[in-house]
RNA sequence: GGCCCCAUCGUCUAGUGGCCAAGGACACCACCCUCUCAAGGUGGAGACACGGGUUCGAAUCCCGUUGGGGCUGCCA
């Protein structure tokens, strides 16, 4: 009989990803499923998805659905399932009956202050067996699992070689409820052998818990039975180096979805953490994944989950997407709700004209709205520190005004297009000492409200002439009403000259939020 | 406390006894490119936890120490 590298028997490899509904899918919990997928997927194997659901106070149906709707999101498709453990009891309950007739368990009626009490201070902590000779009946009572007194169980483990657990550290656990349901250890052992599962790759976390359940597989099998082999894969930690946690840390696949990162980014990202490509290379489709994963090639020490370089593979990965598949993927972000403007004004010829140049700026989807909503707004949202970087300073307010008038009178009549607009402000900053990077910073902010955007002059061209006419003058009023120390009433009233009243409402700025009251447009 | 795991730049890692005065990537800094911002390019700073062995030779093997983590539930 041949073997893998991983030491599974050729062609027949079956492992499989059993969350417990508890909760949303954890990020932990995703490259767990990423990795049984990947060895599936490059042994020929079988990937099966279990929902490990035996605790029904903390189980429901609508994380069940979550963990469906993210796995689907990733692409980890399962060959078999979802089984799901609610539905097995029978089997459960057919192993306990085995189990109890060759006597390897026995009842147990101590609460746990009880077990508490009596062990506290002992050198080896857990149960101490009080119960075990005791004969008492089954009926409404936990039942234990006797551990040998002595020896030792070795887990086979493809990432950490042999690990060896003596039985003395094992205590007489828990197999069975006393409301007579099963716990994880049985049900998760009975199913790994009634879906001849081979290779159970799953976090470090439960390499504790793994000799119990070897010490199970054996009492149902045999001791000669043929154990599966494992792989415990090092924790995701965060900052502080602890295990991720769902109750402090940002962990929810989902909200990573949420956030504008894409599924192929947050694979090649998860597989990163705890292996590499042979070649180094990181940024990687999962197709070049899978030609090269193995999984003992795995690492053994814990990871830090690095929102960072998870951002910076995102950003790779939407400059790798062709126009159509970007404007696509960028669709729930511009004509949802989220999207900052109503959705009547959203323009999908002009987004898509613009999308090659946002598509080389931005990191997330989440980004994207932001650096194109002066496109789709009535009035650019004008930033607040930028404004006051071109107008506190009084010679600075000179310099912006002229460059705005100077830049208004150029556009009354010249093509339309980018190229001649730039080269239509690049002679106005000219003519007042300026470099085009100075000169174009007080058009931006009058054009997009922001000093940072997509370039300026396609963005101008987009708009067209009208209103890029009606912004341009809305911020010379905006500056001159500021000029004056008048009050904020006079201003405004100074603002509404009847000559152009029409055209300022469709491009008149309007500050930011951080300051609505400095609204040229209000009064 | 007990049992178990882990230990290379801040982070993710390459490295499996000589090719390592330790390589790459993210982040950071500088410069270049440049209409802003990105992207891109170039350069820089930055690590083998410590102590013993084994060996002609150790980041690599062994032991110990220290540090970190996990588990220790009638959760999974």
């Amino acid at each position: 009989m041949s073997s893998t590298p991983a030491g599974g028997r050729a062609g027949s490899v079956r492992v499989r990803f059993a969350p417990s509904p508890t909760g949303y899918l954890h990020v932990g919990s995703a490259r767990t499923a990423l990795f049984n997928w990947l060895f599936a997927r490059r042994t020929g194997g079988t990937f099966v998805l279990r929902i490990e659901d035996t605790d029904t106070e903390r189980n429901r149906e609508e994380w069940v659905e979550g963990i469906f709707s993210s796995l689907a999101w990733l692409g980890l498709d399962a060959d078999e399932g979802p089984y799901r453990q609610s539905e097995r009891t029978g089997a459960y309950g057919a192993a306990v009956d085995q189990l109890w007739a060759a006597g390897m368990l026995y009842a147990c009626g101590c609460s746990r202050e009880e077990v508490e009490s009596r062990t506290k201070g002992n050198a080896i902590p857990g149960y101490d067996g009080h119960c075990r000779e005791l004969g008492l009946p089954r009926e409404g009572r936990a039942l234990r699992f006797r551990v040998p007194d002595a020896g030792n169980v070795v887990v086979k483990d493809v990432i950490r070689g042999e690990v060896d657990f003596p039985c003395e550290a094992i205590e007489d656990f828990v197999l069975v409820k006393s409301s007579g349901s099963p716990l994880f250890v049985l049900a998760n052992v009975v199913d790994d052998i009634d879906m001849s599962i081979t290779h159970v790759i799953r976090g470090e976390d439960l390499l504790p818990s793994t000799p119990k359940g070897l010490l199970v597989w054996k009492a149902l099998r045999g001791e000669d039975a043929e154990l599966p082999v494992f792989a415990h894969l090092p924790m995701l930690v965060n900052e502080r180096r602890q295990k991720l946690s769902k109750r402090r840390d940002p962990v929810a696949l989902e909200s990573y979805r949420e956030q504008g990162y894409l599924p192929q980014a947050m694979v090649n990202y998860l597989a990163l953490l705890g292996w590499s490509h042979p070649d180094g290379h990181e940024m990687m489709q999962v197709g070049e994944i899978l030609e090269s994963f193995r999984l003992e090639d795995v690492n053994h020490s814990p990871a830090f989950f690095d929102v960072a370089k998870l951002t910076h593979l995102n950003g790779e990965h939407l400059r790798k997407l062709d126009r159509e598949a970007f404007v696509e993927a960028c669709s729930p972000w511009l004509t949802t709700e989220r999207a900052p403007w109503p959705s009547d004004r959203f323009d999908a010829g002009r987004f898509r004209r613009i999308a090659p140049l946002v598509q080389e700026r931005v990191a997330t989807l989440a980004e994207v709205p932001g650096m194109v909503d002066f496109l789709f707004l009535d009035q650019p949202v004008i930033d607040d520190d930028a404004w006051r970087a071109l107008t506190q300073d009084p010679g600075e307010a000179m310099v912006s005004a002229a460059m705005l008038t100077g830049v208004l009178e150029a556009v009354e009549s010249c093509d339309w297009s980018a190229a001649t607009l730039h080269d239509a402000t690049l002679r106005v900053g000219e003519s007042l000492g300026r470099k085009l990077g100075r000169a174009q910073a007080p058009v931006r902010v009058a054009i997009t409200g922001r000093r940072v955007g997509p370039p300026l002059f396609e963005s101008m061209e987009l708009l067209g002439r009208d209103v890029v006419q009606a912004r341009l003058k809305a911020a010379l009023s905006l500056i001159g009403a500021e000029a004056r120390p008048s009050t904020g009433a006079e201003a405004a009233s100074a603002e509404g000259d009847p000559s152009r009243a029409g055209e300022v409402s469709a491009g008149n700025p309007e500050v930011s939020a951080g300051n609505p009251e400095r609204s040229a447009g209000t009064g």
